[in-house]
DNA sequence: ACAGGTTTTTAAACTTGTTCAAAACCGGAT
DNA sequence: ATCCGGTTTTGAACAAGTTTAAAAACCTGT
């Protein structure tokens, strides 16, 4: 179902590299359907034809975002960084790979949290840098919360990316700092989880995220 | 810039009366605004004289939800509920005041997560709202946190309203099972933050909150 | 009652996302 | 060359949010 035709990948290709620019210009309520179709040569019918809605196109865009994120990130992480300085890294690079996007907030939400096949590849993808953030940094987290901090730094990234989502700054620079102070906290956070009580707390939020995040679907019937 | 005319007022009345009627029927996107202004007995145009868009519109209804909310939770608040069940209690009054708009939800959002006056006076009514539910809860929290827990708890709802804006399961199960997992949380952190680490921790938090949030540009040029 | 202004209402346009039926195109089998 | 089935493209239409110019209704002071 992908690609029925060599010209017919290209003129797809055509109309993302269009949309990305235009959006970036325009902005998203900036960039019609019209001015996309026209500025690749083509009727609008005929972007229709390749994306089956406005959404639908922002959305296969975002896929390549998590990409982005991840070539401006691994490299930053090779050394051996404290916690903080990885963490940050990680959430530098997800704040500007998604800067151009900032007026289809939502609509990327919707696409970051959806849970479809598409979007479980992209979750892959991110909670793989995160252990390598993880894995990266010296001194290395207490041994006891090293398994899960992975998992708890990606909750909180999508936390960040949430709240930029609805961040109105200039420049997002609330989410700025945002990152910075969470980047920060977790660190200091992995360290104190050497003791019990917060440790104990750490598993229950945890186990909360993971009961009610998993009952997804999973594929079958 | 109110009301400029008692019939002025009425029929604004009517519009928002027939709105919420049939958003609750036919959902958000099965609402047109031709449908409400036909409902009303009015022009389509004459809609958008008293608001200035749809969006507006379902704002202003959602202001009346913060109302909703208050009035369902305050008198299950009375008894000297422990403090799991009246956090439990607030999370649900909000979770059934939201309910009919489930699928107005990222609209939603930016209403409750703007920044202008009106919005200002909703904070400050949920604010009250915690403020009662933790006072009202035998035994008291710890002294060390009693004061920052409305504030806490007030967030963590942020966070269950978001989260339920962008869940899909059937009747928000999902955020159903979410508010009493974090309610059961919360009631135990609140007890741990007799001890020093934890307190720290939460005063962390809360600072990273304050210092993002804060800097909304208050009135005047 | 009436002129002058303000508020309310209307009808018609405009914009933009989306759909659809028909045409144009293309590569292979006859 | 011609027909065929599938793919691509087009142009027109539709739906719903939004805008606007002008008409109608209303008010108020004379």
């Amino acid at each position: 179902m992908e690609t029925k035709t060599p010209k017919s990948a290209e003129t797809r290709a055509r109309i993302q590299n269009v949309a990305v620019e235009l959006f970036a210009r325009n902005g998203y309520r900036g960039t019609t359907m019209r001015s996309i179709a026209a500025a690749s040569g083509l009727s609008l019918g005929n972007a229709y034809y390749y994306f089956p809605s406005k959404e639908a196109l922002v959305r296969d865009l975002a896929r390549g975002l998590v990409d982005e994120q991840v070539r401006a990130a691994r490299p930053r992480l090779r050394s051996g960084n404290n916690l903080r300085d990885n963490i940050q890294v990680v959430f530098d690079a997800a704040l500007d790979a998604l800067a151009p996007f900032h007026e289809c907030g939502t609509v990327l939400l919707r696409a970051a949290i959806g849970n479809d096949e598409a979007s479980d590849v992209s979750r892959a993808k991110e909670f793989a840098l995160w252990r390598q953030a993880v894995a990266a940094s010296l001194p290395q987290p207490p041994a006891a919360i090293r398994g899960d901090l992975p998992e708890l730094l990606w909750l909180v990234q999508r936390g960040l990316v949430i709240f930029w989502a609805y961040d109105g700054s200039p420049d997002a620079e609330r989410s700025r700092r945002l990152a910075a102070n969470a980047a920060s906290l977790m660190a200091r956070l992995a360290v104190l989880s050497r003791l019990p009580v917060v440790r104990h707390i750490v598993d229950d939020v945890i186990g909360v995220v993971r009961n009610v995040e998993s009952d997804r679907p999973k594929m079958g019937s």
